[in-house]
RNA sequence: CGCGGGGUGGAGAAGUUGGUAUCUCGUCGGGCUCAUAACCCGAAGACCGCAGGUUCAAGUCCUGCCCCCGCCA
């Protein structure tokens, strides 16, 4: 029986659209299992969505659809994605599958029984978006929620609660023993945040508040809180707790997470699995993705879009950049230049171009057969040979061992070292000289045989390596080397077994494996930041490049995405210590009010527009402004001396009417 | 305030138990011509955030200060 691993990232939010961060994590994970079966290891992988909650509940209702129909759309749409990007997975849970509900429902019960979960009642101020109550900390002087400026409001509500202290010295070991945690730093922040637990953590709603998860075995007039329905559905991914208890892929059970949900997943998730008398699974945590020092998320509007990425870019420069720059644990500052520029070494100059070069003087010299070492084998080798046959040799250790602790860029370092040995060692012995002279000289013949055979040798080498990050592009190369695929679970052998290429295997001549990229200057006339020189920030979803330009029309789905409705405004004021904005609020309906930042400060005197009806594009992306977010767009016309006014309508159309 | 991370040539990063400051990209000069304007060689460029201290010797240890990022969705 082969040994066996599981490996898991968070089950994504199901409220927005998926971006660069969740790619990083989703292919961390692949990655990952590519190299543990080039091990021979048989690896279940996990991913999928989280889809309860209030807020979820909300925005189906916003869209005139059941949370169910709604969530459905979601994940349809997040699977497509991951499909797109050849990404695949043996479990795509969701937690609103009746497996998985029938688990929480278990999960409950166990704990409850155990005593671990309590009744208690709370009051305080709650921020529907938040999901939860806010501490003064966390709102402004108007009691708005400051992560999401909406409004608290004040609620008394009775939950359960689950006692996650008690488990506190038990998970604390297991921190300092490392068994958690492999990373020491994030080991430390693990205990800094155990000795800052000063609560346990509510786990349930009252149904009056949200119908919207699932219903507690032993209480029908309340359901799960997100979180404690989210984790357990880890275990619901090996059948449950039963089978989990059991089941040896349990015991080999990784995490893959962002140091972002390292609370839940390092305190709570391991206090519900000690209350289960489940062993507790292996956190590997990852840094974020930044650009311009500010973490990629969709609240704060910097979020790259996974669409964005692979139009703009290409997932090899993405995963090439992101794993080969920094090892997970870091943050990385990543721009498209920076992408880019990786991509063209490492790939294209480098890989891509190694093939090329080989190949080419190959089939020029043997006829397209890969050149036959054994002839050579005992013919000395030079020193240099030797050398590079020893660290192609031991570029296969340090990349198995680099993997197998998720040192991602150190071992595709190492891979590119390789390489570079590799295009000196052909540059020294000029082989192409020795394919010329070969017709007439056998012992030219003889040397450029060895040459170009030791070549093909670190070119196949590096295409086993390689392949946990490139499986397609991998798949191609050994194929143009005439290599047999067939056995996933030998690869790192066959790598370690340098002159494995049997003779009369067959080369074929191919185009380049990675084309150059070009970097794409962004013309992004719609933002005012500043890009550093030299390094075009990756786009940001504002400035998707094909703007309609003048004359050029739009089909109807473009035009039927925007939503403009009609807004009354409630209040505006001069934003101080600014010369152009105005801070509107408006009102799309009941509880709904959206805050705009608008520059027209020049051409409109707050009182002509207050309680006016106005024309508001509301499903605009938030943007983050030095004096807060502003959500929505007034129309306006622009005149041709370049006049701004607001586009002012009829007082008897409805607040929040939808322009159709 | 507190906690955590960080400040190293133009950019991004390595620097283990203190002993000539390393790598990649970019720039400049040269070589080669098999290859994807590629590849190879060489050069310029760093007061290692600031100020003290320990030491024969500190980016690396100690103290103080400054600045940046994050604190959980």
């Amino acid at each position: 029986m082969p040994e066996c691993r599981y490996f898991t990232t968070p089950i994504y939010y199901a409220s927005g659209q998926a971006h660069a961060g969740h790619l990083y994590t989703t292919t961390l994970m692949q990655v990952l299992k590519e190299h543990n079966l080039s091990l021979g290891r048989q690896v279940t992988t996990l991913t999928g969505m989280d889809e309860h909650g209030e807020k979820i509940a909300e925005k189906a209702t916003a869209k005139g659809v059941t949370p169910q129909k709604f969530v459905d759309q979601l994940a349809e749409k997040w699977s497509q994605t991951w499909k797109e990007l050849g990404l695949s997975f043996d479990v795509f849970m969701r937690t609103s599958s009746a497996e998985h509900k029938k688990n929480v429902q278990e999960i409950f019960q166990y704990c409850y029984d155990k005593g671990d979960i309590y009744f208690g009642e709370h009051s305080g101020r709650y921020c529907v978006d938040c999901e939860d109550f806010l501490t003064e900390k966390e709102m402004d002087s108007e009691q708005r929620c400051l992560i999401h400026g909406r409004p608290t409001e004040l609620r008394t509500e009775g939950n359960y609660y689950f006692r996650t202290t008690k488990y506190r010295e038990q998970i604390r070991e297991a921190v300092k023993s490392g068994r958690l945690v492999r990373n020491k730093r994030y080991a430390n922040e693990l205990l800094g945040l155990l000795d800052a637990l000063d609560s346990e953590l509510s786990i349930s709603r009252p149904k009056t508040r949200t119908q919207w998860g699932i219903e507690l075995p032993f209480d029908s007039d309340h359901v799960s809180y997100v979180w404690f329905d989210a984790l357990p559905n880890y275990v619901t991914g090996v059948g449950g707790i039963e089978k989990a208890r059991n089941e040896p892929l349990w015991k080999n059970a990784t995490h893959i997470i962002g140091k972002d949900i390292l609370k839940f997943h390092g305190v709570f998730w391991p206090a519900m699995l000690l209350s289960l008398d489940l062993p507790l699974p292996q956190l590997l945590i990852h840094g974020w993705l930044l650009q311009g020092g500010e973490k990629m998320s969709k609240s704060k509007g910097n979020a790259v879009t996974i669409d964005l990425l692979r139009d703009t870019l290409n997932k090899d420069a993405f995963v090439n950049g992101v794993f080969r720059l920094v090892n997970p644990g870091e943050d990385l500052e990543i721009s498209a230049s920076l992408l880019v520029e990786r991509y063209n070494a490492d790939l294209a100059n480098g890989v891509g171009n190694l093939l090329s070069r080989t190949l080419g003087l190959a089939a020029k010299a043997f006829d397209g057969e890969f050149p036959d070492l054994s002839q050579v084998k005992d013919s000395g080798w030079s020193e240099q040979e030797a050398t590079l046959k020893d660290q192609a040799e031991g570029c296969v250790v340090a990349v198995s061992e680099a993997l197998e602790e998720a040192k991602t860029a150190d071992a595709l370092q190492s891979i590119w070292r390789l390489i570079s040995t590799t295009d000196k060692y052909i540059t020294e012995n000029k082989p192409w000289e020795l394919v010329r002279k070969s017709g007439t000289d056998a012992e030219s013949k003889q040397a450029a045989r060895r040459v170009l055979g030791v070549s093909c040798a670190v070119v196949r080498t590096v295409g086993y390596l390689s392949y946990p990050f490139f499986p397609e592009k991998m798949s191609d190369l050994l194929a143009s080397v005439g290599e047999d695929l067939s056995d996933r679970g030998s690869f790192y052998e066959r790598a370690a077994d340098f002159l494995a290429a049997t003779p009369g295997r067959r080369l074929s001549k191919r185009s380049p494996l990675f084309p150059r990229l070009e970097i794409v200057e962004t013309e992004d006339s719609t933002s005012g930041s500043a890009v550093s020189p030299g390094s075009s920030a990756l786009p940001a979803e504002k400035a998707k490049s094909n703007s309609p330009k003048a004359g050029k029309t739009i089909s109807f789905k473009d035009f039927a995405r925007v939503s403009v409705r009609v807004g009354l405004v409630e209040k505006v004021e001069i934003v101080e210590g600014s010369d152009k904005l105005l801070r509107l609020e408006i009102c799309l309906g009941e509880d709904d009010n959206l805050q705009v930042f608008s520059g027209i400060r020049k051409w409109v005197k707050p009182e002509e527009l207050a309680g006016r009806k106005v024309l508001v594009v509301s499903n605009l992306e938030p943007r983050k402004m030095r004096f807060g977010v502003s959500e929505g767009m007034v129309l306006s016309t622009e005149s041709g001396d370049g006049t701004v006014r607001p586009v002012i309508v009829d007082d008897s159309l409805d607040v929040g009417a939808e322009l159709a």
